[in-house]
DNA sequence: CTGAAAGCGCTAACAA
DNA sequence: TTGTTAGCGCTTTCAG
């Protein structure tokens, strides 16, 4: 079938925005253009080159809006990280950035786009509500609970594609993937335990429900064990965390003998603040942190710290949120943290 | 106007999920919601508190993708890392997700979305095509130039709403915001050589344009000022480049005083292998980073490096992004590195 | 294997 | 101030 293409290599049409446009060219109808375009069907040899051809030479891509739109799918996940007390917490930051490129290889591997949101519960109550609702996301990954636990739960009643990174409580209903904290903190406490620490502090906020359970999980073991230990609640700016940390240490650094940092971020300005004061790590404190960021490895002296690990944290998160699109009602994945011992305790 | 709703409070309607579902219940058309909603037009202000009563009782929310299809806007932009050599690249990860985080919070205060991507150039040379003409973006910020300078500039040509973090080069064709690395790599030579440094070694790969320039910068003073300087490649897996800094430093130590790591990630792992040699920094060598991360002032010694703004960064990528949207055309915008001098050097 | 036709849900002229 | 109308660009039955 001859086309003003076919006659003339140099014929000059109009851009070809749409898959009309492409249609008219190629003399066939839009939906056989939709057809060749999505691979899917079966459209004849033939017909699917020649249309294939055409929108190489005009290099058109099909508008995906309409397509979405038309196809009641995005094809975009949401991830979104819910900022709990504070605009400036940042504390958690590296970790849940780490968690993200991890996500974003995941989730393009799978074929799906990634849209981020950060979002300050306390100035907008309906943040997850409206970010499911708009229409733009298939599915929902919500990174840390923040201080947010109850409005999760609500949510997850009626809407099933969405996965929590944080902390497993008994009995919740959202799904959630997350690190055994409460056993993280045993192995932490246990650890500075057998180091010879007898009279042990928690440095972090015990607010959002990860660090609570890590926590707990410190309380259980030096109770059993005959130690103590008390929360040192730090606010969440870096800033003020190095500044409260020191002057904790200024005045208590002779009544403790080890320290379980909530994270390891609050662990590093930990170990500087001793240092400025000092005081030898580990012989005079302990020190044990939570994550094992890459750079963990790198301090001087290295960190003990409790391994999360991210890639599978990751991995289990996708997976999950992958099956619920399909309808599956999946279990929370609880991953076993890993005491990795280096010097520090 | 009687409606059922008024008439009866527990009247049971279908889910509402179209303007129109809504429009019918309220008694109006459905470009009346529409213009309620959008808050936008004059409307009358019973009708529209009508019409926002209703939708807040039944919970409704407008479908973006349709609104976005009819608007030929999305009010989303796309942010993309390309991952240059490797997909195990991480070695500046940290630097792009800390942006990133900034990027987001940034584009959220001005009303837009952000869709993340990392791609792997060479497994798909059409990447930033293919995302900027998805259909799915307003405009594309692009987080690194990697090794992919030049198609970068061909997309420029035919595509305003575009910005780079990068290096600027000398008559290139588009926007970028970064630090002068050259400058900066200025700086640090300067300053090993100041210290007493006289054989540096630059460690990192001068493959990416941005680690060319800070190369480059150092060569400059280097050679001005009567010192040596060789670049060392690592490459860009974390694992790696511990174990190569490891193998240069065994052999090379002897031969050079001063090291200028090409980030400061890659200067962590420098100081680790450092001191596991036994050696004395700054004393038997110097050390300076590149980028200032938040961790550089906790290691010990605190590292000496040059620190790029990395909140002021992501605020003009978004200030200049909006305004080529706007039609404008924006210069680059080149923001000064500054030495922060701690301990290494 | 292909074309025709009917929307997906919303917005924006244009009238009234 | 509001209703009517005509699509945005694509996909998908349903016929042929």
């Amino acid at each position: 079938m001859a086309t003003p293409e076919d006659q003339d290599p140099n014929y000059v049409t109009a851009p070809v925005r749409t898959i009309a446009d492409l249609a008219k060219i190629a003399g066939v109808s839009a939906g056989t253009v939709s057809r060749a375009l999505a691979g899917n069907s079966l459209v004849n040899a033939k017909t699917r080159e020649k249309i294939e051809r055409i929108a190489r030479e005009h290099d058109f891509r099909p508008n995906q809006m309409a397509s979405k739109l038309r196809r009641q799918k995005t094809g975009v996940i949401g991830v979104v990280i819910p900022l709990g007390h504070d605009r400036q917490q940042q504390i958690s930051d590296t970790f849940f950035m780490t968690l993200l490129g991890h996500l974003a290889d995941e989730l393009t591997a799978r074929g799906y786009d990634l849209m981020l949101r950060r979002v300050i519960p306390q100035q907008d109550k309906d943040w997850l509500d409206r970010f499911i609702r708009s229409g733009m996301i298939d599915g929902v990954l919500v990174i840390g609970q923040s201080n947010q636990f109850e409005r999760i739960e609500e949510i997850a009643d009626g809407y099933l594609p969405m996965v929590v990174w944080g902390n497993h409580k008994e009995g919740q209903r959202h799904c959630v993937v997350g690190a055994d904290n409460r056993l993280g903190g045993k192995l932490a406490a246990e650890r500075l335990i057998a180091a010879g620490a007898r009279r042990l502090a928690f440095l972090g906020d015990t607010g959002p429900f990860e660090f609570a359970a890590r926590f707990a999980g410190a309380q259980d073991v030096a109770t059993r064990m005959g130690a103590s230990i008390e929360a040192v609640p730090t606010h969440l700016t870096p800033d003020r965390t190095g500044k409260e940390i020191a002057a904790f240490l200024a005045e208590n650094h002779d009544e403790i003998d080890g320290i379980f940092a909530a994270s390891d971020t609050i662990a590093f300005s930990c170990l500087r603040e001793l240092q400025k004061l000092g005081m030898a790590v580990p012989e005079q404190m302990k020190l044990v942190g939570f994550d094992d960021l890459p750079i963990a490895a790198q301090t001087l002296p290295p960190l003990t710290t409790i391994r999360q690990d991210i890639a599978a944290g990751a991995h289990g998160l996708v997976d999950l949120l992958l099956r619920r699109l399909n309808g599956e009602e999946t279990e929370s994945l609880i991953m076993p943290p890993r005491l990795v011992i280096r010097e520090t305790a």
